[in-house]
DNA sequence: CTTGACCCTGCACTTAACTACAGGGTGTAG
DNA sequence: CTACACCCTGTAGTTAAGTGCAGGGTCAAG
C-alpha cells in the first residue's frame, strides 16, 4: 500500500486519455507546457498520473479562451517554489479579475438564452432580442416584432 | 423624438467603437458574422448601433473560448424569423450546456486562485496545488511541500 | 524471424482568424 | 487645386495551434 498505482503510459494511450491527438504531447513538450517526461531505455517518452491532469487542465483552459501562453503561466503559478509569493499574488490577482469578467458574460449568456429557450417552449410570444439583452439589457423593443414564430 | 440618434459610422470608428481592427470588419462581412452593411454613393460602408452590439457580442463570445462559426450560429438564433422555435430551442438547449459547464471550470478555477492569493498574502503556509485542485479537487496533499516560500 | 502496431526525430503542411499591402477613388482643409 | 486622411477591392502574408509525413527504430504475437 506505498505506490497506489504506478500507471505509466506512452504517448499514443496519454493522448487518448487526455483527448488529445498524440502529436499534440510533442507539441506541447517543445511549448514548455508539459515537462520532458522520462525517457524508458529505447527513447520513448513515459508519461505519468501528473501528465494527465495537466493536460486536463489544458485542455479546459483553452476552452474557456485562455491562449497556450496564458496557460503556461497559470502552470507556473505552481509548482515553482522559487518564484516568491509577491509574483505569485499579483499575477493569480490579475487572472482573477479577467475570470471574474468570463463569469459575468457567461451568466448574462446564460441567463437571455435560458430565457430564449423558455420562450421558444410556446409559453408565450418571443419578445426582445437575446443578444442585445447579453449586450446592452436595456434595448429591447416591448411591442417588437417577435422572432420564430 | 422619433429617431432617437442616427449615429451612422464609416469602418474606422466603429472598428475603434468595438474594439476591433478595421480589416477585421471586412473579415467578418466576408464570413457573415455581420450583415452586408448599406453604401453611401461613394461606395463607403455605412454602419450603425446594431452592427456595434453585434461586434460587440463577437469579441465577448470569442474572448469565452467560442470560435466564430459558434458565433454565427449563436447571432442566427435570433433574428432570423422564419426558423421553426424548435430548432431555435433545441440549438439554444444545447449550447447552455456549454455554458453551464464552463460557468462550472471558471468557479472552480475563481475558487482555487483565489486560495492561493489569500495564502500568498503570507496568512498560514501554502498547502495543495491550485491545478491539481481545479482539476480533481481531491488530490491536494495534506503534508505536501509548500511552493513559493 | 517477420509482421503490425507502436515509438523516435525533423520538418512541412493546414486551419482559423486576422493583418497588411498594392493600386486606385473620395472628400475636405488650407 | 492639391495634400492628406480616409474609403474601395483583391490578394498575399502572419500567428497560434496544431496535424501529417518520411525515414527509421522497438517489440510482442504468431
Amino acid at each position: 500500500m506505498k505506490e497506489p498505482a504506478p500507471s505509466t503510459w506512452t504517448r499514443a494511450t496519454l493522448a487518448k486519455l487526455a483527448g488529445v491527438g498524440a502529436e499534440s504531447l510533442r507539441f506541447y513538450e517543445q511549448q514548455g507546457l508539459i515537462e520532458k517526461p522520462a525517457r524508458n531505455e529505447a527513447g520513448y517518452r513515459i508519461y505519468t498520473g501528473g501528465d494527465l491532469e495537466r493536460l486536463q487542465f489544458i485542455r479546459r483552459a483553452q476552452d474557456l479562451g485562455f491562449s497556450l501562453q496564458d496557460i503556461k503561466q497559470l502552470l507556473q503559478l505552481t509548482g515553482n517554489i522559487k518564484t516568491p509569493r509577491k509574483t505569485v499574488r499579483d499575477f493569480a490577482e490579475a487572472r482573477l479579475v479577467v475570470i471574474r469578467q468570463k463569469i459575468n458574460d457567461l451568466q448574462a449568456m446564460e441567463k437571455s438564452l435560458s430565457r430564449l429557450v423558455t420562450q421558444c417552449s410556446g409559453k408565450g410570444a418571443l419578445q426582445g432580442c437575446p443578444i442585445a439583452e447579453f449586450i446592452g439589457g436595456q434595448n429591447i423593443k416591448p411591442q417588437g416584432e417577435n422572432c420564430h414564430e
